[in-house]
DNA sequence: TCATCGAAAGTCAAACAAAGTCAAAGGAGT
DNA sequence: ACTCCTTTGACTTTGTTTGACTTTCGATGA
């Protein structure tokens, strides 16, 4: 079996076993898996997304941490349904759409969707690259979006 | 737990317990709580800064103290004083500051402090130049302040 | 009055403790 | 052979702890 899947594996059963959230210390766990600590960051990049259903926190220094959540699926359909419709890129106005969409269905309040509509207004990305701006919204919206169903 | 969480933590209940102001005394509080003098110091100046809404005084010599006053504001109020603080550019670490004590303070909710959180954190920003990432945090953390305090 | 002493608190940089990044090298499937 | 993963490790960044040294204040005694 591949060390990644090992890995992901293992963190998988402790979200099991403490309910969905867990902290690790990236150095331990991969001395105790017997890979290199970088090799955690990997199995998190690729399989730990936003698109999977999971918070990634860290801290770095003394007393650092990683911590993964899972958000609990069977409540935030709607809210997974769109995370997962989302590709790499986001323009404004579909991003207002789906915004707006979710407020008239009850799945946001309003002051989620003027927080978002704020973070993801064109304003803010002026003089960015034009090929950086969708990609930002759509990790933006992605990120926001999934600490909603927590 | 880390040493400066547990001294942070100390300081606030007892800024709970008498009512947002403190006085204390710096080798005592040392002393109790088994570190070093100097780590107050460490703990006060990243944790209690007047940006987190704490006014720190203090005296030197016999009979010396650390004076700790937290101020309540306004909500507008304090949004305000909040977005004018940022400037052209925002690191994560302050951000992650300004909203937990945003959120400690009751000026804002937690739904709110988790959105920001997550549209600010280090993860959206991956593999963009590190310029413009303290840049856009600091656009997109004044747009959605801007927003609340309609 | 004023110099001095001791009791605080303040400063700062070095050592330590994590986690993050990135690119090069290695594999597995087609 | 080509293309995607994976693996690895050197290097970076961030956050914490510690201790030696400095500054300030109040009291005390000449």
């Amino acid at each position: 079996m591949r060390m990644s899947d090992l890995v992901a594996q293992h963190i998988l059963s402790m979200l099991d076993e403490s309910g969905g959230i867990v902290e690790l210390r990236r150095n331990e766990l991969a001395g105790d898996l017997g890979c290199v600590p970088s090799q955690i960051n990997y199995v998190i990049t690729s399989r730990f997304t936003p698109e999977q259903g999971y918070i990634v926190e860290s801290r770095r220094g003394g007393g650092g941490f990683i911590r993964i959540t899972r958000v609990k699926m069977d409540k935030s359909t709607a809210i997974m349904h769109i995370v997962n419709s989302i590709g790499e890129t986001l323009d404004r106005a579909t991003a207002e759409i789906m915004i707006k969409n979710m407020y008239t269905q009850s799945v946001i309040d309003l002051a989620s969707a003027r927080l978002m509509a704020a973070a993801l207004s064109e304003r803010v990305f002026r003089e960015v690259p034009k090929d950086y701006r969708d990609i930002l919204r759509a990790r933006i919206f992605k990120n926001m979006l999934l600490v909603l169903s927590e």
